[in-house]
DNA sequence: CGTGTAAGGAATTCTGACACG
DNA sequence: CGTGTAAGGAATTCTGACACG
């Protein structure tokens, strides 16, 4: 969708910066599978806006107490609920476009 | 407008990277007033997705042989003469409603 | 489980300068 | 004028490990 929003461009100490969160506590979200950084060529982590706006996502549930394995299963849902959504929306849109047809 | 194009996070060797150009070509059109970098606490230069985009122009005139200089004399215009359109259509605009009033 | 830290190495970034032209 | 490069220092990033709990 957004161009700049998905691309992979920024270094761990600017997203430390801009989350708040640690350098260690980003590295273990990634080993936790919450999250999926590109690497450069010399192997440097480069993360998205996106992969932004997911740690706030995870800081926020991690200050209720919300382990990573539960967290990684919400994003799983929410990932299903879009789906569920978007193909609902395709199926009134079809429904909709057989009956003028 | 754009929340992302425009903010900057991404350091310089990732705008090589990304624009081809060299580190040194990059400081040296920032020394020239071309573009305008922030600097992290530190002091490591930080750019936008528009920093890049401008970098590209850049790198297009300069091909062509035109000198820096000219490149920010054409800046210049290319932002009187955006500044010129949107004080057209406000005062279009203006016009409009002042007729229908 | 989630996060801090010390460890050592490799790569990055910065500035001011010299070079060529 | 525009760009390359060597120079030296400071800061970044990486991984694997130990610690606490």
């Amino acid at each position: 969708m957004s161009s700049y929003k998905d691309k992979k461009v920024i270094t761990i100490g600017v997203v430390s910066e801009l989350t708040g969160l640690s350098e260690r506590q980003i590295r273990y979200y990634e080993e936790r599978g919450l999250l999926f950084p590109e690497r450069s060529s010399r192997g440097t982590r480069k993360y998205s806006f996106s992969d932004i706006e997911i740690l706030m996502k995870i800081a926020d549930k991690r200050e209720d107490g919300v382990p990573t394995r539960e967290i990684k299963k919400d994003f799983l849902s929410e990932r299903d609920r879009t789906k569920i959504r978007d193909e609902m929306l395709r199926g009134q849109l079809n429904a909709h476009f057989h009956l003028r047809k």
